[in-house]
DNA sequence: CAATCTATGATTAGAGG
DNA sequence: ACCTCTAATCATAGATT
């Protein structure tokens, strides 16, 4: 009743099969990304897009598993901490100032040591998460607060999916 | 013998069994990755940071996969692939100024519309990209060189691995 | 077409070499 | 510290509703 056999590893021809295969696999490895991340500590990005050039990436994943889990990253004794939390960040532009001043001659990030680099990096880091979830809200407000993904519970394909397929 | 329960969706508190999971993880989503784009001809862009910096991507596994099963992605038409390599930024000083535009009252971000917030997104993402690389390359000379794969066979970590893993 | 079911293969946690 | 083994959970192809 259920596969007779090891799956092959090459393209699946038939059509609709392999359409719902993208479904199921991607959100087992939709998840794998997350739990690896949290079990781990790692930071995960993960994208895909689907033939027709859907793009599925690991934000909607991550912010479903959030409402749903409530799990939180542990983040202990780390620096920059409030990871990921959401909230409408209010100093976007400072952030963006403080990136600006690396960028001038007298600081140039191409002769920095590595710990320069570091508090770039780390500034790059909050200014992109502010930035996201900034346009989050937009795109929510757009929308009337339409979710940005598939995947419903593990089983299938959604309409939108079928539709994102196309092309055929 | 095997584990005794399911397994809690917490950070691993031992540091020694979250090495080795983020590892045989690791590399079970890869090969996961691997097998949805080949299966059902999607395109898979996959990162992953362990938590002391260290970059994984899927190119390391696609070669490496590519090499062992002579398996071909049926490449047809990609224009734009050759993202994500990795690579010594040239280019982060002029990458930091667009940013730094942004912060200008002129075009103020906290006003800005989705699409705007798009690009400043997509601008941030290559300069924490390049930044995190260009750190680890200074890293990487500083401790005497790094490599950039681990993944051996499904087993286990690298020695390499347990370097980068490091500060403890 | 999407959701659920289930037998089976795949992944992996922990132990041991 | 890496590799191998194995039990147990997990993922999922195909069938069913």
């Amino acid at each position: 009743m259920a596969r007779r056999g090891r799956v092959e590893l090459r393209r699946i021809e038939d059509r609709v099969s392999r359409q719902v295969r993208f479904s199921k696999r991607r959100s087992g490895l939709f998840k794998k990304a997350f739990e690896l991340s949290l079990l781990c500590d790692a930071e995960v990005a993960l994208l895909v897009f689907s033939p027709a050039g859907k793009l599925y990436d690991i934000e909607d994943t991550y912010n479903r598993y959030q409402q749903f889990s409530g799990a939180e990253r542990n983040t202990n004794g780390d620096q920059n901490s409030n990871d990921y939390k959401d909230g409408a960040p209010q100093d976007l532009q400072s952030t963006l100032r403080k990136i600006a001043s690396c960028s001038s001659p007298k600081n140039n990030a191409d002769e920095s040591d590595a710990n320069e680099l570091e508090k770039l990096e780390s500034l790059l880091r909050t200014a992109l998460r502010d930035t996201r979830s900034r346009k989050m809200q937009i795109l929510a407000k757009q929308n009337g607060g339409g979710s940005t993904s598939g995947q419903r519970s593990n089983g299938a394909a959604s309409q939108e999916e079928a539709r994102a397929w196309a092309e055929d």
